[in-house]
DNA sequence: CGAAAACATCGTACGGCGTTCGGAATATGG
DNA sequence: CCATATTCCGAACGCCGTACGATGTTTTCG
């Protein structure tokens, strides 16, 4: 897990806010701010774990390593960056065809996001990143659930609900679609040589499970991708809906 | 994140299941499987994040870090193993006093877990851990569900978003309480640096937020703890409360 | 009983990581 | 024109997971 909020806050605001200080003195900087950053999200969207290193990203610049902190205090302030960056680039809430649809919006976006930049799933959340994009998107999501005559701690922790529950489900959407790079091996070949293992292991054991199984439990909805995949998504799905259903009982308790 | 079903099926299923083969020539083994699982589940629970090192845990154990790779292939089946058997240490799905009682019993289990043993969240749950411990626990889960009239993947369906719903705000509370550790400096300390500079960016962008947080939705139920961390578990409790509500509209659709 | 096979132990090395240091190069302000 | 501020960056530090191969230990079998 990556943790914001490390480095003299009066700096990094600065630099989500204001961007690089134009010095008066000295060579000429030979990047921008947005180029490193940009950069910074394509090497971590390409690779797999840890796939972002200040070496691999200076490369990537044509630059030496240690001219990146010259421009950036550290990795840490970095991924700030890249999170703010990238919540510019979400489509903004949208109320106009209800709440629901708006917070299935978001909940979608965020899946979305996830998906094009699993890194964003080792950013821990309990220090905000106080960015103007990411601050505006939060403003504009509380914004849906408002005037519907929840509690104003309600629509607060409505909001938190669609993100934690999608963050969980995004976790398992990204950690199918990274398996097979992560591991060197396919789910098809995976699930191949673990299944003489799991018949013997696991038969007459579990009955329920298998029960399940034999009623087409674990089916998918879809073969294109993956079977891990597909499931994960599957499942996103259904529980998005189970949890809009909750917040519009709340809304609306009457029915 | 950490990926599972990385080696040798055989070996692992083997490990996972029988423990060690006792070897019949050669040295006496110095260590037991079990000391090393433990001794890595301790070590792992002690630091932040990647706190567990091979070198450590050979250290930890008195014993060469080579040696470590004669009973465990590599980390990832060493933290299958780990995986494994927290499964065996959490309180049995219990499902007496009713399907939500049981599966809220699940939830807050779950939370327990990732709060003591915060390595857990980094492990990728797309290869599920075949030991017998894990399996049990999911079997008896499903369980907690079977027989209310849901259909059989609405079953597992309904328990996959409690899951995917826990993982993500139990994912908000360990980043709470890992973040002073992880970054050096309290959640009060962090604020109070953070303080000025908001005031001076926000001031008046964010007329909803500052109209909620006026009304209070961002108080927290108690002060014993610190205040992020609170703030994560009042609301894990309040989605909680949601997600049993829509399973409950599932299970009995007339009300 | 002695030799060979099987096995555990572990120092060392490899290539990676984020970051710091200090010297060299370069542009500006006075 | 020179002092100052700034950028650039090679090298180094102390970590990481793991492969290799030498060495020592125990059992088995001829």
């Amino acid at each position: 897990m990556e943790y914001a909020g490390r480095g003299d806050p009066a700096r990094t605001m600065a630099l989500l806010w204001d961007g690089l200080p134009t010095p008066r003195r000295g060579p000429r900087q030979r990047l921008e701010l947005a180029r490193i950053v940009d950069a910074a999200i394509a090497e971590a969207d390409r690779g797999g774990p840890g796939a972002l290193s200040m070496r691999g990203l200076a490369q990537a610049l044509g630059v030496g390593t240690a001219s990146l902190y010259t421009y950036v205090p550290g990795k840490a302030e970095l991924l700030e960056l890249m999170v703010e960056r990238v919540a510019g680039t979400l489509p903004a809430p949208d109320g106009a065809a209800g709440w629901r649809a708006g917070l299935r919006g978001v909940a979608t976006a965020d899946l979305a996001a996830f998906r094009a930049h699993p890194w964003l799933l080792q950013v821990a959340t309990s220090r905000t990143v106080f960015g103007p994009n990411v601050l505006a998107r939060y403003e504009a999501t509380l914004a849906l659930l408002d005037g519907h005559g929840l509690a104003a701690m309600d629509v607060v922790n409505c909001v938190a609900v669609v993100e934690s529950y999608t963050r969980g489900a995004a976790s398992a959407v990204v950690d199918a679609e990274q398996a097979p790079a992560a591991t060197g091996s396919s789910d098809d070949e995976w699930w191949e040589r673990q299944v003489p293992f799991l018949e013997e292991r696991m038969n007459g054991r579990f009955p329920l499970f298998s029960a399940l199984e034999e009623a087409g439990a674990f089916a998918v909805s879809d073969a294109v991708l993956p079977y891990t995949v597909q499931r994960a998504l599957d499942r996103f799905a259904f529980g998005l809906d189970l949890v809009l259903d909750a917040i519009a009982a709340r809304v609306a308790p009457a029915g």
